[in-house]
DNA sequence: CTAATAGTGTCTATTAGACATTATGTG
DNA sequence: CACATAATGTCTAATAGACACTATTAG
């Protein structure tokens, strides 16, 4: 048998396979505080649980996984983050009710104030304080995906700046050194903080003032160019 | 309707779902170079050309994503490699003739004599020298999934000892030095490469030596500790 | 003025790079 | 002895931590 008539011939129902779906962990930076988005689940399994955005990929509109995590993104929060990235993706016979089943999770981060759809609003849809996230009944291994998700950022806080994008696009470097305090999970030399940045020259000066008291704070929008980068020695966990 | 009512009439096959696979690129260190292991296709699609380690998840038999590749990479090599990790999820409509695929890629490090199978003995696998690897007839992305583990397994090789695992039991410094200079193609300086080895406590001295040439080299252990280990500074890219 | 927050100066500590030197085996 | 490779000593360079200091706003 040529390729030719292998790949008519080819029925992909015909072996047994897994449910395959798409989750999310998006994280916001408001309140001074790190938050994650959760959905209200309308349908079984795990009805009326708090879960991850996601869902099943759409094979006649959506080209790629990441398509399928926009999509989904965009249906609960009206925008596409400007930041999402692969976390892991698990599978197994337990984690689901309906059978095997196969997540693959993404990071995400957006600023608070770019969520079109007003969070508020819609009571299936909330920002959940990580502090508080131990609290709510989780569908699934959704738990364990956030865990998973927020130690990855810590990590990545502690050698690059892309929590930067859980920001307004214009902010000052204290709330991005404060960001970088709530993900590490301890207070950060300012001085370390501001060098490293400067040095790297990874941010660019609006020129433009925040005040709120005391001193007006200069505003930065990051370069495209940071993304990705890495500094060669790390702050300490 | 419940949801004990709900599960008993889900059908898995209802609805349009993607091909999933898992595929590993396991590579070796054997004569100074990077190897990764290769297997030629005997089904279609791509029939003939080479590709990764790797098959369809087996409902009845695995009972995670872990299992699968493990089952897999035991197929070809007799043996479980001691380093196995995710690497990362593609997934799109185009990458397999077949249809809309997804496959679940791990990277695996593993000694070269530690093949209980003999390679050489069996004409549909092969190890590849990484350097030789752009003139091999690659099945579907496999090219690039080699390209994304050797870029990653690089900045694990500035930041940790992991490469360790492509090394036998037990072996010298000169040679786990070398294979991090194979991986981050260029040159270490010993006197660096040393100290936050010795700093970091990750190895046991067997007492043992090994002579080739020159001074007897001693032979080294990893310990179980060393897994996961992060050195707070990288060495230079 | 005071309070509060932004931003800088400067010293120390740590650790990688560079490279010379010593150690230990073989023939 | 010469030669080869292993292992160490030591100086420099880069960069994070600590913390005191100055700057700029509101009231």
């Amino acid at each position: 048998m040529n390729e030719k008539t292998f790949l008519a011939n080819y029925d992909p129902k015909a072996f047994d396979i897994p449910i395959v779906g798409v989750d999310a962990v998006l994280f916001t930076y408001h309140e001074k505080c790190l938050k994650v988005l959760l959905v209200q689940r309308a349908n079984h399994p795990d009805k009326g649980k708090w879960g991850l955005p996601g869902g099943f990929v759409d094979l006649g509109r959506d080209k790629s996984l990441e398509d399928t995590v926009v999509r989904k993104l965009k249906e609960k929060t009206g925008v596409v983050p400007p930041y999402i990235e692969q976390l892991i993706t698990v599978g197994n016979k337990k984690r689901d009710k309906r059978g095997w089943s196969i997540a693959v999770c993404y990071t995400a981060l957006l600023a608070h104030q770019q969520c079109s759809i007003n969070i508020d609003d819609v009571a299936d849809v909330q920002w959940v304080d990580m502090a508080e996230i131990g609290q709510v009944a989780l569908a699934f291994d959704h738990l364990e995906l956030i865990r998973e998700a927020r130690e990855r950022l810590k990590q990545k806080a502690l050698y690059s700046i892309e929590p930067v994008y859980a920001l307004p696009k214009s902010f000052t470097l204290s709330a991005l050194q404060h960001l970088h305090e709530v993900i590490i999970g301890k207070s950060i030399q300012k001085k370390s903080f501001r060098r490293r940045l400067e040095q790297a020259d990874l941010l660019i000066d609006t020129g433009e003032k925040h005040t709120v008291l005391g001193r007006p704070a200069s505003l930065y929008t990051v370069k495209p160019s940071a993304k990705g980068h890495k500094f060669v020695r790390n702050l300490e966990a």
